[in-house]
DNA sequence: TAACCCACTATACAAAAGTATAGTAATACT
DNA sequence: AGTATTACTATACTTTTGTATAGTGGGTTA
């Protein structure tokens, strides 16, 4: 059994076990705001650049991009990296961390899909 | 293979389909905000009158607590059900969309369990 | 040497989200 | 009659988040 779902089988009174808040907010720090989910999915879809992110990400003006991809790498979602060759090329790379996040993306389409089934189903 | 990563495999230049959007904008909903995961997780744990949600989930106001249980019944997250005793008895019950919710929350705990333990191993 | 590309930064502003504090309406309890 | 409980609502305010627009600095190309 999973772990949150044990945990409700558990003493209601209980409170939850403070590591999994931890890990809880870490995974939403990667989800929260407008532009961090989209940026993480142009990334392992495999589109890197500066450049590449302003134009494969709608509409996201380069302020945010650039606040975001900081936030990203802070959390260790993301690494920088500058080639020094000329011109100079600067690449943002998930890390393994942040290519493990297709598991929460996934998880996150599949109760999406499941749940528009269900909302089908019952008409409400 | 999963839904997200299968698309990761495809053609770099494609879009993400629709339907795969808008699952996730669904769930993002879900998720959004500071107080719609720990309520969603308060009522996975059975505390699902209003009175029980306002002491359960810490040092939220009951203007909030109204807002979101709205959006979130809305959404077709959960239902809120009248008994017509006296006094009157209301509850917050998930539906089983609600439910199947705790799937995304274990989602999101097993990465952030993972990700820190990934941070310890390579130092950043 | 002028225009162009890349990768940003700066400033000001607007909109969204959340907080603080008080109040309401229905019923029950003493 | 007065106090308590449940389930909220109303108003004003602050904070956070995101937008618009312009500009910088290094290099490259014509």
């Amino acid at each position: 059994m999973s772990d949150f779902r044990e945990l409700i089988e558990m003493d209601k009174e209980a409170q939850c076990p403070r590591q999994y808040v931890l890990a809880l907010t870490d995974t939403l720090n990667v989800i929260s705001g407008k532009w961090k989910l989209p940026i993480v999915a142009a990334l392992l879809r495999g589109r890197n650049r500066f450049k590449d992110l302003q134009e494969n990400v709608e509409k996201i003006t380069p302020r945010m991009l650039s606040k975001e991809l900081k936030e990203l790498e802070i959390n260790g979602v993301l690494e920088r990296k500058v080639y020094n060759q000329t011109p100079v090329l600067i690449e943002y790379q998930l890390t393994a961390s942040g290519k493990n996040f297709a598991n929460v993306i996934d998880a996150m389409i599949e109760w999406g899909l499941e749940h528009r089934r269900e909302v089908m189903e019952t008409g409400s």
